[in-house]
DNA sequence: CCCGGCGCTTGATCTGGATCAAGCCGGCCC
DNA sequence: GGGCCGGCTTGATCCAGATCAAGCGCCGGG
């Protein structure tokens, strides 16, 4: 495919909200996240996303980025220009069927956020962040019980609908429970069976 | 487009979570909730939707629906088989991009609720939701300052990440602050731009 | 027509996470 | 090497919204 190298800066955005949509961006190496500046300086991290991963999606729609991608690392992106795609996605179905099929895995990405914000607590927010962490980290074949994070607290808690505050005892909680170990951006997980069960608790019925 | 029609009786599903994926289904009168069932019997509502909206979308990846969807009142909506929509949009362009459209605007829309779940109070998700209801009839050319709700006040908290009591009470002080009136399921609303300014809350910053 | 139950409202109290506050630590720049 | 600053931890207190509780009233079914 047609495309271009970009490399970003730590701390620079790839694109920013409003800016005029041309191309969506495969992240070659390094990792991003995602957030949208609501009202009042408040922004919400929609995602973080890293090698492999495709951004750019919410700009289809209306020609222009509907959210800020900024990287959290050096990093290189992948510039597809979205016409040469929806072009050749017309002569390979092939493509266009992985096109929808990346465009519908967002939409369910963003359903499994919706959950985490709308029905779980804190402990359980930050078990699932850990533990969609290490299963992405996981499937590309890289060690997914020891990592680094690449985001402040700050920005997981705004993931999470958090304060940074609250994320740092959740993670001291879990630490002194044995159930990983933290230091810093440093997180190994030695309890995997526990997180899960912390995610799926079972609502304690009467 | 070839496609056949479906009633769908209030309460009942339209598709439920796992279910094989075949088609779309645009929804032609009533409407629908969409919500997927987190463990421990706290199900998240993650969308409701009125006639000329879109449903299943969230299947195309995985080839099996990723959520419910089920009938608020009864309805009736077009089964779009969705390789045939593959097909034609081979060959019509409008139709393809038409299609990365929708998903790509329902991922803007998720996108919208992530902020409203993660980052507002109460007061400003109930207005939210709201104005966003409001929003959607008027752009379909139906009254919008006076309504019915099609939903109970334990699915818009779902929705909103909210308890009943609280969608209950935040309305009641609506009301009486003057900006609507609620009878049971009918809103009617008096005071559009106050909403909106408890929405878009400036931070008070120091 | 009457009854029962579901959906809703409203009050009282409780609590998880926010907020306020005070350091600490490590990396970077000078 | 030293000092500063941004990111993090931890403690104390506060409060928005949850939870518990008690009706109310409309709607559907018998």
């Amino acid at each position: 495919m047609i495309s271009t190298r970009r490399s970003v800066g730590r701390g620079s955005a790839l694109f920013v909200t409003g800016e005029p949509f041309h191309s969506l961006y495969a992240i070659s190496s390094g990792s991003f996240k995602t957030y949208v500046s609501a009202q009042g300086g408040n922004d919400q991290v929609t995602g973080f996303q890293m090698a492999g991963e495709i951004l750019g999606l919410g700009g289809i729609v209306s020609e222009r980025h509907s959210c800020n991608a900024v990287a959290l690392e050096n990093a290189q992106v992948c510039v597809i220009p979205f016409g040469r795609i929806e072009e050749l996605a017309r002569h390979v179905g092939a493509l266009q069927h992985h096109v929808h099929r990346l465009l519908s895995g967002e939409i369910v990405r963003e359903n499994g956020v919706m959950v985490l914000l709308g029905s779980m607590r804190a402990e359980e927010r930050v078990a699932a962040f850990l533990l969609n962490l290490a299963g992405r980290l996981h499937a590309r074949g890289l060690p997914h019980s020891e990592f680094q994070l690449r985001m402040t607290r700050e920005e997981i808690g705004s993931y999470l609908g958090l304060k940074l505050e609250t994320v740092s005892r959740t993670f001291s909680r879990f630490a002194d429970e044995g159930l990983l170990e933290v230091r810093r951006r440093h997180v190994r997980i030695l309890d995997q069976p526990a997180l899960k069960r912390i995610v799926s608790q079972p609502a304690s019925d009467p």
